[in-house]
DNA sequence: GTCGTGTTTG
DNA sequence: CAAACACGAC
């Protein structure tokens, strides 16, 4: 038995920051580094950075400008097949093979301001997204070792955001996202692990607007990054390992979204 | 008797590189600091780093986004009249004087690529404020002690350039523009005072294009950089203090431009 | 507020 | 090559 840890990361940019990605992985050992919001194409991305702290293999999911997912592992990486949860080809999907553990990485499309289909067509590829997400999950072979990461752009929870009532029709946090993402876990029987790690009633953030300076003194944060399990594997989670390194949010030049860690027994 | 020396520095933005300036005035101890294109408006010059710099007096002539000049000063200073060299009003003059020395600090218009002025308006622009320099210093009174400072954007002999022959035809030292400074030179009976440090025949630079990344290797500068006295103030300038600060070409996220200084007796 | 893109300027 | 801007995105 040895101890397999993953870390998921919107890196908002990660040419402008792959020195934190390498402070972070110095520091935490992390042995899967799954990344969101790369920015770059495949041979942009900063590989012999990601060498030097020891996460030689990478599986690069690059599309100019936008977008783009990666996972970077101190193990090697098999090759499985990545779903298609997005209608219109985003490099918004990375999906591997690590220690026998399937590992899908996402990025659910943010979805605009208006949480309206009919005037905004983000939100309605963002549910679109989340659909496809349902219909996979529900058709997956159950027994197969899953872990799902990334971010979802979605807050489920009451104690996922700042205020639950202030942010009921703000996008993230509206009823028919966090429905969708509560049909997306009852179908593929997935366990949300921040969750089973911290009781639902405690607040838990992963991103914070780059919008208010002052984001420490209010902490009007959102939990829009997580770490799931299948039910077969999730037994193999260990709850004391979960974190979600909020210290990073005030690293010089940060990210707006801070690195989420869970470690499994393989 | 006093010495006061004045540095003059295209800076290229002073709010990305008021660190270089720091370093080059904790180095050199320079008396006035002529900056050009500092591309700010007033309100947004870091005037904070100049005071821990031990420049507090600043006379800002600054604008949106493009040129600006400025004169920051360990002395106080007083006002002058600013001559009206640019038709279009951009910030390209600053005046003021300091221990009894005016001192004009100009940022010339560069002048586009062809040195033509039926299609090109810029290089047109540029010999206008060039002309509007020969009236005014043919005007001015003779005896009131003058230093003209700046980047002038002309490399005006045949040992200011890396290449002459290959540079005739190329904006900056073409034969209309060298003259036109060589009639400003006459018109206003200053003295190019590089030129007294320096033999004429000695290569002299204090520009090096960004892009050639290999700038060190050729060599390929120019000097459009300089400092001026008037015939009545020439005399007091201090010829082994005259130095242009070429390593700073190599500093990080240098300028294309380097610091020139020159000192007086006064 | 902080990215990317493209354009203009030097 | 490296600034600025304007735009769109998050």
């Amino acid at each position: 038995m040895t101890r397999l840890s993953v870390a998921t990361w919107n890196i908002n940019s990660v040419r402008l920051r792959a020195g934190l990605v390498k402070r972070f992985v110095e520091e935490h050992r992390p042995d899967v580094v799954c990344l969101q919001e790369i920015k770059c194409r495949d041979g942009e991305f900063p590989s012999a950075i990601f060498a030097e702290m020891g996460l030689p293999h990478l599986h690069i999911r690059g599309q100019k400008g936008w977008h783009g997912v990666a996972i970077a592992s101190r193990l090697p990486l098999e090759s499985v097949e990545e779903p298609n949860f997005c209608r219109h080809g985003e490099a918004r999907v990375a999906a591997v093979r690590v220690a026998g553990v399937t590992i899908h990485n996402l990025y659910v499309p943010a979805g605009g301001d208006e949480p309206d289909t009919a005037i905004n067509p983000k939100f309605d590829h963002k549910l679109s997204f989340l659909d496809r997400m349902e219909a996979h999950y529900r058709a997956r072979n159950a027994a197969d070792p899953l872990v799902v990461v990334g971010d979802l752009n979605v807050a489920p929870g009451e104690h996922d955001v700042w205020g639950h009532k202030q942010l009921l029709n703000v996008v993230s946090h509206t009823p028919v996202e966090t429905e969708a993402l509560g049909r997306i876990i009852a179908a593929g029987d997935l366990v949300d692990l921040g969750r089973v790690a911290v009781p639902a009633s405690e607040k838990l953030f992963s991103w914070w607007s780059y919008r208010s300076p002052d984001w420490t003194k209010n902490d009007r944060g959102r939990r829009l990054d997580h770490i799931w399990a299948n039910r077969a594997f999730a037994p193999c989670f260990v709850p004391e390992t979960f974190v979600i390194h909020k210290s990073a949010r005030a690293w010089e030049k940060p990210s707006d979204h801070v690195p989420v860690v869970a470690a499994f027994e393989v």
